[in-house]
DNA sequence: GTGGGAAATTGACCTATGTTAAGAAGATAA
DNA sequence: TTATCTTCTTAACATAGGTCAATTTCCCAC
């Protein structure tokens, strides 16, 4: 993690962040310095961790740039679960929620820079400044939202509706994440994936 | 809906809700007499749709009596997502979130008694005492890691596996849903479900 | 209790996706 | 630039689970 971050540039990330937030939870200049102690901005490599197996999500992250994923590991093998993009949050939510150990890692698919929240930190606030609940309810409850699409989507798709839907949906998957991770993610093999966009293909 | 109640059963019921939700939100006793105004107790009879599609969840409720099963209709076709048993909430969530058309049905299972709170009444509650957002927070907190489980469950478990860890985890759905629910709730066939069911008769 | 309809089971066959193995195409580092 | 490693593709074959159809078993209303 590279902490050689200039004044300037660090002050440029938090507000870049305040700003983000500000549909979860708009704050005046005041509030602002207070919530601002909190963060944190954590740089990243292409390929490092940001969390691992068995270690306690103590953040939660906002991807000011780049993206990562979030994966299981079982039998073996790597399960992609989840992906952050630019703006959006970025945590092992149940291992955050729990204060127990992550099942998932987090890794950056591209160079990364994190505005992270620390847990005691939020506890803090929520306790402080019981509103600021809302700001925690409302990102859970978008979450817990885009979960529910993609449980239904896992359910009652074929794996070639959920491509087709990710694509048109959300194209920045296709060009911001490698095929094998990508047929993790829709919950087939890189050959099935590979099949399928042939198919597509042919067909057009 | 059965609102025959008489005022003593009507207040035994509230008190019950009250218990259950006390690791939510611990209340004083002058805090419950606003909390309880908002609640109304629900009577359904097996078969009932608590909620249509199409309908706008207004309810987080409480089962204090019976079950519920929540599905989404896809293709002709009936996907168990959920069920909620005795002492569990009762919500299609997405929808009580957005207040938007719900994509589930919701239907009781056996004869129902729920204790349910509006959702206009819970945002003033939100509004007027922000630390009641801590209460909504965690409801939701806890059941998105519910869904997560059962997202990575159907990623990376076996129609079997799932089968053999739900029955033994949570015996309850053996017990209380019909076999055709149980299979759809586990991405199978009720024929697939049957052959595995003999399968592992066969092999004991 | 009994008769009819729904739920559950069984078997034969089918299909989408997994598996294995090989080669082609892309990326990365020296 | 070349050499090497990883990712992606293709093809042949295997398998879990789906489909269809025929019973059997279980409910519940009468």
């Amino acid at each position: 993690m590279d902490r050689t971050l200039s004044e300037e540039a660090y002050s440029k990330h938090l507000n870049e962040a305040r700003k983000l937030l500000y549909d979860y939870l708009p704050l005046t200049d005041e509030q602002w310095e207070v919530f601002k102690q909190g963060f944190k901005i954590r740089k990243y490599h292409k390929g490092d961790f940001i969390l691992n197996e068995g270690e306690t999500e103590r953040f939660l992250s906002i991807v000011l740039a780049g993206c990562t994923r979030h994966y299981v590991m079982v039998k073996g093998e790597e399960k992609s679960f989840d992906f952050s993009f630019q703006h959006e949050f970025n945590c092992s939510y149940s291992s955050f929620i729990q204060q127990e150990p992550s099942r998932f890692f987090i890794q950056a698919l591209e160079d990364c820079v994190l505005a992270s929240i620390h847990h005691d930190f939020l506890q803090q606030l929520y306790q402080h400044y019981p509103e600021s609940n809302k700001f925690g309810r409302t990102a859970v409850e978008q979450y817990y939202i885009w979960r529910e699409q993609r449980e239904i989507s896992l359910m009652t798709d074929s794996a070639q509706e959920r491509y087709l839907r990710l694509m048109q949906k959300y194209p920045i998957y296709l060009e911001q994440v490698p095929l094998k991770y990508l047929a993790s993610y829709l919950n087939i093999k890189p050959e099935s994936l590979s099949r399928i966009r042939k198919k597509l293909f042919e067909e057009r």
